[in-house]
DNA sequence: TACAAATATGTACTTACAACACATTAATTA
DNA sequence: TAATTAATGTGTTGTAAGTACATATTTGTA
């Protein structure tokens, strides 16, 4: 029961009680990370048959005594095996036919973090990054869940410092413009790029150069302190006066 | 239990089999108007003893037959009658604890309807529409499920035409200046707003004027029919390319 | 007919955004 | 060791939007 929502139709015919209490409750993570220049997703094979050959994404059933938030964190954790994660809940799918097998409604997470920083663990059934861009179809609604999921990421990316979940502590502009390029799809001017990110003051020059380059090596900077914010929540408190 | 989750700990005893079947699913509806210059919030007072005197926002459990999205409509309709508003959904609140009966989570959705085109139904329970800066305490989650919706309409307000969802059909600058104020809770220069909302492009001056107002009348104005979208859904496609 | 109260509009300053070009540095190669 | 290559690192200019601020106009009312 730790990969996908593996529920045998049997087991859900068995129990129905109340009508009310047999909608079975999950959570998926759509965990990015930024490897070899690429936006990746955590994908897992389905055990279904409805859906064999398709890829989900990692969710679990939430447990009687867990928070929705903590079910997230627990199936990160049991994969990744990462203690500090940034985490964000998006948005949850209720369906009434979005699981074959029966009543599942399920929230979605988002997730940043650093491909260097984890090795996968529990990695049956082909438990393994994905580039995003390369996948066109998934398991139950998974790939509208991810559409969603990497939308929000776009919308969030500009506006907040969440995009150096990706990245190591210590990275080059390069680096960082290219994480922005792939996560939105789109090729920045160089010079403008810069600028935006001085305005936004996120960073701190390291004074170290890049190592190990095939050419001229570039400044290394890390984030602010005060910008490391690996939240479990939505932030609900941005009062900025939206107009003059 | 058509309002509020009202569920005796009694019958939530009674079920408890497999730990995944007994969360219970319900859905809670921030259901906003704009009424003498002030954004309400439709409330109803709790039935539980906990929250005696305190006021809920109006929920319900999910049938097993229902879309999430549906529900909510559900309960929108049961209350104020209106066939078709603006609905939205923000967050899902999933603490183990948060409902002092048992294992309940909620997904709460925000709407936005004129509050000249309904009349309130089934008005037990003293439903009614509550000033939203006047709300300081509400039973369950329920204060901060409503901070958490406000904030989302104060994102949503000025990039996105929802607003006008609040306003009647034909409505002058200064009614939605002042709509703008009472939700965002700032002062704006009318000069610059006006500038603001023209660039936008949203309006069509209707060549009409103002009737019944105690001074120098108004040009009416009304939104494009192109921006009314009363959509049910978070639209998941913006790929505006967030930089240069 | 004067007054009060709101509508309607314009200008100057500042800041952000977008398109664009050149000098500099380090590694590689001839 | 000098020339080449491929990246880094900046600066300028035009355009659009944001902000602060003032005056003339229209209507209802005293």
């Amino acid at each position: 029961m730790a990969k996908g929502i593996n529920l045998k139709t049997a087991e859900l015919e068995k129990i129905s009680h109340l009508d009310y209490f047999n909608i079975a409750v999950s959570v998926d993570c759509v965990i990015f990370c930024y490897e070899n220049k690429e936006l990746k997703v955590l994908v897992i094979k389905s055990d279904l048959e409805e859906f064999s050959n398709l890829y989900s994404l990692l969710g679990d059933l939430v447990r009687l005594d867990e928070d929705l938030d903590t079910a997230s964190y627990r199936i990160l954790q049991e994969r990744t095996g990462m203690e500090d994660v940034y985490l964000e809940q998006v948005h949850t799918f209720g369906s009434v036919d979005r699981h074959p097998s029966g009543r599942v409604i399920t929230t979605a997470y988002y997730s940043l973090i650093d491909a260097k920083h984890q090795k996968l663990r529990l990695t049956n059934n082909d438990l393994h990054w994905h580039p995003v861009k390369n996948i066109k179809k998934m398991a139950f609604d998974h790939k509208a869940i991810l559409d969603t999921c990497l939308n929000r990421l776009r919308e969030q990316v500009m506006e907040h410092p969440v995009i150096f979940n990706l990245l190591p502590e210590k990275f080059s502009l390069r680096e960082l413009q290219e994480l922005y390029e792939a996560i939105l799809s789109v090729e920045l001017d160089r010079r403008n790029f810069r600028k935006k990110i001085a305005i936004k003051d996120w960073l701190v020059d390291l004074n170290e150069m890049e190592e190990d380059v095939p050419h001229r090596p570039g400044k290394l900077y890390k984030l602010k302190p005060e910008f490391k914010r690996k939240t479990l929540r939505r932030k609900s408190s941005n009062q900025r006066p939206l107009v003059a």
